[in-house]
DNA sequence: ATCTCCAGTGGGAACGCTCCCAAACTTGCC
DNA sequence: GGCAAGTTTGGGAGCGTTCCCACTGGAGAT
């Protein structure tokens, strides 16, 4: 039976508007005691009642994280264990505590109904929204504390993101630069925005580089292990020399294709990926790739999203992270001799 | 502004105590009340404030996922992210929410003590438990609903698992059948008690097969990649010929060891695999590996710790899932000629 | 017609906390 | 020594539910 407020007031001889305070580092208590009151609590290791506390004042430390169906289908993928992770770790630093929603299409409707209406959650992360999800709407709407993994070009809302755009463009550039004219992309889901951002990369390169573009160099891969796969089996009979491609996982797939046309990294075609994932240092050969800080974002997006509840903020957040490309053997940057030119 | 309770009773005519009833299917209630009380609420789309409810009657429809710290190193297994999905799935459909922790050493204390006095978790599921973890002694003693996935030999625990032993010892047992008389293992965390299962079924059928056991045959491979992959580096000098493997995520690092070696699966050495991940029937060749449910487990995991919450039953549960080895190439079952022998 | 019984309903109390106001005690100054 | 002002403490009210008990009214038995 846990203790209460009133219990540890009478341990430590005063009142539970003290214990109160001197939990809630109230400055209005005398040192003694504050101490006094303290050493009883650490004693106890008292925990307060959420659900009172969350009752009277609407203060639960309990933040939601939602993770769009669509996006389950792919949950192979590293990248949501380890954006949960790092939102995980950081909320267990700062003392929030983390109420996970897979959300499904037949319980979409309900599960925001909860989360706006159940009084218990102060604030909400969402990641990897598709384009047209009708759930980002729905919190704009309700004024609830929350922000976006991944900007939304069409809503002004708080996000966290890396720019895309850019780190496609870099990475095309990179194999422009290494001579190669005829490069392909596999792209990711395009009604995701990071699919259709890193894209817009690809598009940005090539009109840059002044290199003609080709509907034929351009594969959908929806950012799964089988989509690179089947996106690289149409690509090579176009021959492209090589391909930038939207996820690490993808990547994946897309080796493994070329490995049954018997056809050689990067000598025949050269790769760039984009994550970083941890196996991609152990491809064959090494994966020359965009790296971005997973697990970082997810604590960058947890404690973005505190401090948006504790301050009480109303103002919008964009906080762009940091990519940077991994070059390793895939690209061919290192091929004995030189580029392909 | 969320309404109320009495609001509803305000909207439909009657009293709080009988929106209450309805709210909670309480059978004492006229059939014309009860309806006319449900269209204000399903118009409303009324949510009742979880604090209050959970303050007054402890029930909250929240349970805790607990995921032990050293897991999290290899959450790049997907076995954390389907086992989770299937949980929120359950959960979602049974009406409860699901309370994340990825428990880290330095909060590991502070956070037991939440979830046992926060007074909000009704029940919780822990995953992969190392064997001599604390958090399962604190569980038991606290009397709070709980669920292991995966078995504890020491505790008298509720839990679900599949038969570790019983399924690795039929997946050597197949390498037998198939001829194969050198047959090594890279086992899992030893510390974990799916690691040593499956390696205590390896033994198992050894000694069935009266096939002599050298210490020089098995290799520890902690369930990572990368593990696998210096695990299988070390028994290619043994020369095996066939090695069963307690992940599939090893095996896919076993596969990279031997493709640097320059040796042919199954031709020169076969595998087994345990998980069947959805990558794994697409490895080269297909990997042959014990299926286990992963999601399905999930969902029954959270099913039974809910049906333990709602019967407030304190008798253990014990739930076995079936596993089924699914027989592909790289055993060498299809080699063209025949088996080893 | 009266009484009993029970299905159906309403409202008070309580859950454990925070917030606010008032009380008590200190301090400093004339 | 007395008073104002400030500091520290205590306790009542209230958050939105559930639970329990009491009340109502209609049906059925006598």
């Amino acid at each position: 039976m846990p203790l209460t407020l009133e219990d540890i007031a009478r341990l430590s001889g005063v009142s539970r508007s003290t214990v109160s305070r001197v939990i809630n580092h109230d400055p209005n208590v005398s040192e003694t005691t504050r101490q006094k009151v303290q050493e009883v609590l650490d004693q106890i290791g008292f925990q307060p009642n959420l659900a009172a506390k969350g009752l009277v004042s609407g203060k639960t430390n309990i933040i939601g994280v939602v993770i769009p169906t669509n996006v389950i289908k792919i949950f192979s993928d590293p990248y949501f264990p380890l954006l949960l992770q790092g939102i995980s770790a950081s909320c267990n630093a700062l003392g929030y505590f983390v109420m996970l929603w897979l959300s499904e299409p037949e319980y979409e409707h309900r599960m925001i109904s909860q989360i706006l209406h159940n009084g218990l959650i102060e604030g909400v992360i969402i990641a990897s929204v598709p384009l047209r999800d009708s759930i980002v709407n729905s919190l704009v709407d309700s004024h609830i504390h929350f922000l976006m993994v991944g900007r939304h070009p069409l809503l002004d809302v708080s996000y966290l993101d890396v720019d895309n755009v850019q780190a496609a463009r870099n990475a095309v550039m990179h194999l422009v630069h290494l001579g190669y004219k005829r490069i392909a992309t596999i792209t990711g889901d395009l009604d995701q925005i990071s699919g259709a951002d890193r894209f817009q990369g690809y598009l940005n390169a090539l009109r840059e580089a002044k290199l003609p573009f080709s509907q034929l160099l351009i594969a959908e891969g929806n950012y799964s292990e089988e989509g690179g796969y089947k996106a690289m089996q149409r690509l090579i009979k176009q021959k492209p020399e090589a391909v930038f491609i939207a996820s690490d996982m993808m990547v994946y797939g897309a080796m493994r294709a070329l490995r049954e046309a018997d056809l050689r990294i990067p000598e025949d075609i050269a790769l760039v990926g984009f994550d970083d994932l941890s196996n991609s240092a152990k491809t064959n050969p090494p994966l020359t790739t965009v790296r971005q800080p997973i697990s970082k974002m997810g604590n960058l997006a947890a404690e973005a999203l505190i401090e948006m509840i504790e301050t009480d903020s109303t103002e919008k957040k964009r906080i762009i992270v940091d990519t940077e490309l991994v070059v390793r053997q895939s690209c061919g940057a290192y091929l004995s001799g030189a580029a392909v030119n």
